[in-house]
DNA sequence: CTGAAAGCGCTTACAG
DNA sequence: CTGAAAGCGCTTACAG
């Protein structure tokens, strides 16, 4: 349905115009130095012309062009950051881009956002976008394998903070989870419950917290020395169909696992799916990795391992913001502790409790 | 957990300068004119000197400045829009910013963007910090009551689209749900299943879209001549919580509804957890307006009259890319259709079928 | 094909 | 307290 509204009349040509600081300057009759101060409130400007500065300002209907002053002060700052994401639509990565607006926001920057969408192309050409736009700083959860490309930029003193994952072959601040202590935390779980075949359902293993999460997975095995078995390992899942259609047949093999480790937000809906599609919620126990909104709906409840979203992002931009008045102290590589939120169908008992 | 990288050294003061196009020029033994024109792709420049250009620009590793060009450039353009949501963190709201992104990255303009939480003040503000970044547009989804205060803008030339919620006291393009025939659409569905005493759950009644679904709610039940039952009418609930506790209490009163309209994201979660907590979520029917992500895990599953997010977000970016792009038609307001899809919730019968 | 001069809208660094 | 001149990093509008 499209309703079309009165037609658009022109506007008459000076009307289109931007007034600049010389038009006010004109309409105040003095220089644009004097309207420049009154503008950013500098003081030693005497009351008679702050008030025709401003009454014309107002007239004129002055808007300051921010792009303009950035690129003639001293700072050089647009007061604006770019924020790199997974993907904006994604639950974790939009808590992440909240908090660190909320950061943002107190100091009046606001913030450049983007999906990178786990393309290593994607995000340098994101990335150089904004620094070409003069971004302040950059928050990046970095999907390629190599941020080298970012060292230029941050010798010139630009700085970048990287969150979620680490960054590889530059060294920076960053904010990541312990995902290797998470996922050997929720697999020790299943083991605790009674469990010893255990499915591992891991995201793309380019990802570095794919690899620790794998890691944790094993040392949690390794630990209660039970065996790797190697048709419970799938790797490489990143979408909840992919998850969905491996547990589905996962659970048609012979020795079938009696607990699912899911080790991604996606992954773990796929998998919760698949058992539902079948009947199987309730007898085989699950633990998934990340959080998953309104999760508290399900019944069984859904045992997580949640990572702390909003300190993470928090965090990621107070570093940015301390660098960026300027701190030139050390790196510093922030690690955040998983909580395992017991929901139920994580403790689902196993054949050797 | 916190460790520290090694000491970051102060590096050479040359080495902290961003080269310019002077730089690259000199280097080059040619003007900043040619640069310009190498940089950018003019025709006309002798292959010796684009060769000697070029040499000098991966060796200085130039980078040119949007910003300085955008202010010289005769369009003025800075490949940049601001995006004003309710929440970047909701899903109706990072699902929309998806959709807008992509076709934004596809003419290789970024996008900022900010959360209005359904504050007037805030929304001004957003867009005054959008518009003196000097963004090339906006699409903003208002929470005030009145946005003639980007006439001017609009006036002198920054097209501003409206998505999810009309404009008031302005004339400008917008991309809305019908949202009063989708209510109405719900309701009587729930009125085909045999109820009669439904509740309406309401959002902030200042917001259009809660009042345009309270209105379908009110045709419903006059299309199918039931009277209006003011202790079933709840307004102004705008957190899970909030309609939880309403819920909650109303299932306690003489004449409890057999079923509930909840007419928004998160009053349909605060509306099923009352439900769920006292056992009635398969006795008392439900349909809400929004979807919610992985709501088919639910069992009985959820009947949702959903929005079209992507369509909305994709028509609003190009409408707006369409008078960045030089359109001077008149204003659009397109209405976009609900589509109500049956879980199960909404299909429970009620005591008059 | 190439480049010197002017200027986008501001702030800096002065001088008075 | 006020303002004229220069310049941020580019592109425009010329001229040769």
């Amino acid at each position: 349905v499209v309703k079309q509204g009165t037609e658009s009349e022109e506007a008459p040509l000076e009307r289109r115009i931007r007034p600049t600081m010389r038009e006010v300057a004109a309409l105040s009759s003095t220089s644009i130095k004097t309207v420049s101060r009154v503008i950013n409130n500098e003081p030693g400007v005497s009351d008679d012309l702050v008030q025709r500065v401003l009454a014309a300002a107002r007239a004129l209907n002055y808007q300051p062009d921010l792009t303009a002053s950035s690129l003639r002060r001293s700072d050089r700052k647009t007061r604006t950051i770019g924020l790199l994401l997974e993907n904006v639509a994604n639950p974790f990565s939009s808590a992440l881009h909240r908090a660190i607006e909320d950061i943002a926001r107190a100091r009046g920057v606001v913030v450049f956002a983007g999906s990178v969408d786990e393309d290593a192309a994607r995000e340098t050409e994101l990335a150089h976008a904004f620094l070409s736009r003069r971004v302040d700083g950059l928050i990046i959860v970095p999907a390629g394998g190599d941020q080298s490309y970012l060292a230029e930029a941050a010798r010139r003193g630009t700085p970048i903070v990287f969150a979620d994952r680490k960054p590889r072959f530059i060294d920076a601040d960053s904010v990541v989870t312990d995902n290797t202590a998470g996922a050997q935390q929720a697999v020790s779980h299943l083991i605790h419950q009674g469990h010893r075949r255990i499915a591992f359902l891991g995201d793309l293993s380019t990802i570095s917290t794919a690899q620790e999460r794998y890691l944790g997975y094993q040392a949690a095995l390794g630990q209660a020395r039970v065996k790797i078995e190697s048709h419970l390992v799938f790797r490489d899942l990143n979408t909840a169909d992919a998850a969905q259609s491996v547990v589905t047949a996962l659970l048609e093999v012979a020795e079938p696992p009696t607990a699912i480790f899911a080790s991604q937000n996606l992954v773990t809906v796929g998998a919760l799916r698949a058992l539902r599609n079948v009947g199987k919620h309730r007898t085989i126990a699950v633990v998934g990795f990340d959080d998953l909104p309104f999760i508290d709906l399900l019944d069984p409840g859904v045992t997580l391992a949640v990572q702390d979203v909003v300190g993470m992002g928090s965090m990621a931009a107070e570093l940015l913001f301390r660098r960026l008045d300027g701190h030139t102290g050390p790196t510093e590589q922030h690690v955040l502790p998983v909580e395992l939120r017991l929901g139920g169908s994580g403790e689902i008992a196993g054949p050797y409790l």
